[in-house]
Parts: structure tokens; C-alpha cells; sequence
DNA sequence: GCATAAAACTTGACAATGTAAAGATTATGC
DNA sequence: GCATAATCTTTACATTGTCAAGTTTTATGC
């Protein structure tokens, strides 16, 4: 049994980093407090310095997932940006980060107090979540010379998300069974309602 | 303190019962065994008796639920089936049975080791859930005529249904906002990826 | 430098929980 | 009626979240 240092200084981040870690392995329902702190190897009490509650530590692990996510869905987008295939490889980036860790879907968005995904056409994007104010914008911007109206548009922005969201849901429910895997499907998925307007 | 009767002569499902309505007023995450157990008026080692652990008290809860959801699915579909409606019908029941418990959405699809959804084209439906038995057929039925392959079908089935429980995750997400509610937009937004065929 | 305060961590305690074991009570088959 | 099983209670214990008090390290003012 090794010596505890004293003074972690950086145990907030690693408490955050064990237990996206420790969620990766065993799921949500196998964390507990001390379980994090001990592979901190700090006092069951130590997180308490750095973190209200367990809900508290909770949602820094859900922040720190969503800026993963987040910085992965902006580098799609600035490369496929205003480009006719965007909503092709927003979704297939979308999905595939939740294939390759389905623990992070619902741990995203079940409680999901730091997401906030506001897709309101009249509505500003001050408090929405990054890449979703890029998507609205991407999204508008290809509707620009349809006719519809600006609810129309909100629909179809909903839509193509609602679409995109749901077969990343599927793809992460380990109960639903294809013939094939989801990545030789994907392409052909995504492409049935990508529209051209 | 009234008098414990000693047998309850249906502790089981009281339990299950119980169970529901704990989670439907507190949320998944306030339950325990041992308030199922006072709730029902039993000591709370008393669903041992019943159930191997919690883990086995909660699918037995998922099981209840999904056959409430099953049952709905299958009376709109009684009504509907073979109608050019279907479609839109089906996914309008889906999405609002989860809007008024929105609770149930992450319950079932969560672990939901009960719910077996087999989309797979080719392959039977023995230990299928009942309503997407129906729904695998009406989709096929929709595209008898077309001259897809049997790929190209399976892609449109899972994609439907994708579509369908996409809206209803994002319908039962609290940090998902729009202008209007849901309950406005519903029958537009299915209407959308309603093709004909 | 040094006293003092603040921050970071430990220890000990407590209540709530899941679960197991052993005992009490009721039902059931013969 | 009696043995046995089923159902429930009681007791006990390990795990967990949380708090309070104490300890150790770092920071701050002089």
C-alpha cells in the first residue's frame, strides 16, 4: 500500500476522469462515491472538498462528456460545413460517438441538466448547447429557398434531429437486433432522410 | 399504526404496483426496496420472498409496463391496421403513451432487458415483442408494391420506427425546447417522414 | 520568516439501503 | 392433524451518501 500524498493538487479532474472511467466499465448503477475516491486513492470524504454532493460530481463527469461531444460535432462541422453532404456526417458522427460508448447516451441524456438542446426557430441560442446552434443554423440555411413557413422549417429542423437522435438511441439499446451491424447500415439510414429541399 | 396482516396474499404484485407508482411520482432514482416494502405495509425483507433482489422487483416492474404499452399499441393497431393511417397513428400512440409518463421512456429502453425488438427482415418472430410483430408486417405490407430489396426494406423499417422513438426520447427530454408543445406538433412532425410508397 | 488563515484531505460517525440468515406465522397436501 | 412449504418478520451486516471535527498542507499578510 503506497503512501497517500497529501495534496492531490488536480484531484477535482481526476475525480471527474476516474469516474467517466469507471462509468465506461461497469455503468452507472455500479458508481458510488467512495468507489471514485478510492480509485483517486483519497479518503472516501475527499470529493466532498470539491463537489457539493455526488449529483454535483455527477454532472462535472456529464459536463465533460458533453465537451467531448461537443468539440468531436465541431470538428465535423467545420469541415463539412455548408457543404451538401453536413447533415450526412453530422449524423453519422452524432451516432458514432454513442456506438462507441453507449454508456455515455444515457448518462447524457437521461438527467441531462447540462444539456440544453433549444431548437425553438424564433428563439435566440444564448443558453443552447454549442453544436446545435450550428445545426439550426446549417439546417436554416438549407431550407433558405424552400417556401415553407418558419414553423414548417422548425419541423423539418426537429425532424431530421428527432431522426438522427432516434437511431443513435437504437443503436446503443443493446435488445434491438439487426441482420447487419449499425456501421454498414448507417450511410444508407441517414441517407433515406436526407432530403434535398 | 393499524395491525400487519401476516399474509397479503398478493404481495408479488402489490409490489410491482407499488413499485410503478413510486417511480412515477419520484423518479427511478428515489426508489428503493425498502420503501416499495413500507408502501406496501411490509417489512423490508418481505419481497424477498418474492423477487431474488431489486434488480428482479424492477424488470418485473418493467415487464408490467411494458405490457400496459404493449396492450396500448395493440388496440390502435386493431383499429388501424391495413390503413393507409397506420403509420401516423402508430407513431402519434407510441410517442404519447411516453409523454404522459415520461418516467416510462428511460425505464424501458434503459436496461430493458424485457423488451426484445427484433426488426430483423429476415429473420422470424419468436421471442419478438407482440406490437412490432404487427408493425414488421405493416411495413411490409406499405412496401409490397415497391421494388426494394429486401435491405433497402429493412433500412425503411428501422428508420420508421427509428423516427418514431427519436421524437419520443426528445419529447420526454425536459431540457429539449421549442415553441410550441409537442401535443401541437405531433401529428405535422410524423406527417413528415410519412412517404408514400 | 513567521504567525495565521484558508484550503485540501482524513477520520469517525450516522442514517439509509441491499441483502442474507434465522425465526415466526400461515397455508397446504396428505 | 401433522409435516412441510410458503410467506413474512427480525436481526444483523456491508455498502453507501453525508456531515462534523480534526489534521495536514498551502497560501497570505505582515
Amino acid at each position: 500500500m503506497e503512501k497517500r500524498i497529501y495534496h492531490h493538487k488536480d484531484l477535482k479532474n481526476e475525480l471527474i476522469e476516474k469516474g467517466i472511467e469507471l462509468v465506461s466499465e461497469s455503468g452507472l448503477n455500479q458508481l458510488s462515491l467512495r468507489k471514485v475516491a478510492q480509485a483517486c486513492n483519497v479518503s472516501h470524504a475527499a470529493p466532498y472538498s470539491h463537489f457539493k454532493n455526488k449529483e454535483e460530481l455527477f454532472e462535472a463527469m456529464q459536463l465533460f462528456i458533453t465537451e467531448q461531444f461537443s468539440n468531436m460535432l465541431e470538428e465535423v462541422i467545420a469541415v463539412y460545413k455548408d457543404q451538401p453532404n453536413f447533415l450526412l456526417e453530422f449524423g453519422k458522427a452524432y451516432i458514432r460517438f454513442f456506438m462507441e460508448k453507449p454508456q455515455y447516451f444515457t448518462f447524457l441524456f437521461q438527467h441531462g441538466k447540462n444539456i440544453l438542446i433549444n431548437l425553438d426557430i424564433r428563439d435566440g441560442n444564448e443558453k443552447n448547447y454549442k453544436p446545435f446552434v450550428i445545426y439550426k443554423e446549417q439546417i436554416l440555411n438549407m431550407l433558405a429557398h424552400s417556401d415553407m413557413s418558419l414553423d414548417q422549417k422548425e419541423d423539418w429542423m426537429i425532424a431530421l434531429f428527432g431522426y438522427i437522435h432516434g437511431l443513435a438511441s437504437l443503436a446503443t439499446m443493446e435488445n434491438v437486433h439487426y441482420t447487419m451491424g449499425w456501421e454498414n447500415k448507417l450511410e444508407d439510414l441517414i441517407s433515406i432522410f436526407t432530403v434535398d429541399f
